[in-house]
Parts: C-alpha cells; structure tokens; sequence
DNA sequence: TGCAAATATATGTACATACATTTAATGTTG
DNA sequence: CAACATTAAATGTATGTACATATATTTGCA
C-alpha cells in the first residue's frame, strides 16, 4: 500500500519529506511485525537483540559496554534489559574477575534453546524485506548510508 | 559511513539482513537528529507529531480516535500524550457536544506559535534526507512500499 | 604514595510504547 | 424500554528510551 494510504495524508511537502515518514512508518511497520513473532517466546525486540549478541560472543562473556557498543540504538539501557533477561535466566552476571568495575555477560544454555527455537521461527517467516529484489535490497541499504553522509 | 562501520559488524546472513538492520539504524539516527532540535523548545517528537496533527485540522477540533487514525504509530497512546501537551497549554480538551464519549482537542495559539517557531528551525536544518537527490528520495519510497506490500 | 580523573555499571526520573482493563455514553434489539 | 453490545477515552502495568547522576574501581601522575 502507498504511504498515502497508509496514514491517510494525500499530499507532503516534497519527495523528502514524503520519503522521510515513509522511512518512520516502514520502520515501525517492521518491528511491530516482529515483535509479533516473539510475544509468545516472551521475549521483546531489544531482548532479543542483546540475546543474540551474547550468541555471537559465546562462549566468550560480553560486558555491558560491548553490548552497547553492538546495539542499534547506542543509548537504550543496556544494564536493565540485561536484568529482565537474567530474572528469565536467559543470561548470567558476574564480576569480571580483571577488572572488578566490569560485568561479564554469558547467554546460558536456556537462552541457546530459546533463540534456537526463534531461528526456527524466523526461516519460515515472511519480513516484508523479501518482497525485494537482491539487487533492490542493495540500492536501500546504498540510499541509507547515503542518508547519514 | 557503511553501516557495517557504523555497528561494528562486518558481515550479515545477506542483502536483505543489511537493508533490515540499515532501515532500523538509519531512521532511529534521523529520530534522533530530531529530537536534538525539539528538546530546547521543551517537546518531544510524539507530542510534536501529535501537534502538527491538529495544525492540520484547525480551527476544527480533533478526537482521540482521529489522532490515532493520522499517527505514524498506531498502537501509542495519544491520550497520555495529549495531557502532556494540555498541561503546557498548547492544546485543549473539551467534551464534544454531540457525543460525549468523545472529547475534542484544539491547537491553541501557543501550540500554533511554537509550531511556527519550530518551522523557522526545520527550514535551516540540514536533516539526512536532502543528502538524496530528488529521484533518489522518490525511489526510496518505492522501495518502502513494496517493503510493506 | 595519595588523590584526582577516568572508567564500568547501576540507578533515578520523565516520557513513550504496548497491551489489557475500566468507565461512561451511545446503539441495538428482543 | 430494558438488557446487552459497541464505542470513545482513560487508566493500569510492564517494558523501553533518554539523559542525568551515583557508586565503585582502576589509572595516572604530581
């Protein structure tokens, strides 16, 4: 559907600005798709993104800075979603036995099987992004870098 | 920059991961240019959406339902963010006369000043989009659109 | 060595999001 | 017209975001 439609607006200032809440909305569109996907695991989409940021790491602890440094968003809380995810026992916290200011991270065996089971979940699933092209997919990602120029 | 600079994250599963992770990068990055502009003016960018909104009805009234209808994110709770504009007396809530379920909520001429000021500051600055040439920023919003096809 | 600066994380507060529930007014229908 | 369903908005609760501040540890250097 044309963002027109979408938000019931028919006329914007100009391509940019047009372009601009299409980009907002897409976006959101986007992300409240999955979180659909993950309500029944109980887990929310910044949840799962630290979760499979510890995967990568594993079995190597992460800290908090680390984690901050890998998210999307660089100044969400880090330190409290990690204690939604250690009250689910998805992760563990321990002191950093070098440097005792640090904390370090592990995803456990329980956060393994859950974003296994994601995995599985996402394979089958339809994010809109497949409705591209390849080569569509690669001129969005060019027009986003150049965005931020 | 690349976003593969940008996060710190070299490789991705293909194309269609990197746009995915580029869209959410990129437009929490153009939020937050943003929202730098709103917080001197003492708004955040929900209640400047939520502004413009009723800008666009004026003098006619808005309901709730309306601002729900015309906001980017549907599920939000344009109530709460009501009684924060309505405690800075940018805007007013009355009862509708003809259903009284509904309450009708108005731009004052604060709200419509400041709007104006915020207008002069969006004309100077310099957001990510008009790094894109005309063509490009149309072929984005295609690109958009068929995402959410 | 001792003390200030830097670092790593946690905490406090205001705002927003997501979703369920509540309250009040209005419609509907047997 | 009375009972029930629907609608409009507000409220409750958990989570997350943004930003400032606090606490503990380590580092650096006078």
């Amino acid at each position: 559907m044309k963002i027109e439609d979408e938000i019931k607006q028919s006329t914007f200032k100009d391509e940019y600005q047009k372009a601009h809440i299409n980009l907002v909305f897409t976006t959101g569109w986007l992300q409240q798709q999955q979180s659909g996907q993950f309500k029944e695991f109980g887990l929310t989409l910044p949840q799962f993104n630290i979760l499979r940021i510890l995967r990568g790491q594993h079995p190597k602890p992460a800290t908090v800075n680390l984690l901050i440094e890998r998210m999307l968003d660089k100044t969400s809380n880090a330190s409290r979603i990690v204690d939604k995810l250690e009250v689910k026992h998805l992760v563990t916290r321990t002191v950093c036995p070098s440097n005792r200011r640090a904390v370090d991270i592990r995803i456990t065996e329980a956060g393994l099987e859950l974003l296994r089971q994601l995995d599985a979940v996402m394979q089958n699933q339809q994010l809109g992004l497949q409705n591209l092209t390849l080569e569509e997919a690669t001129q969005l990602s060019n027009l986003l870098d150049k965005i931020r120029d």
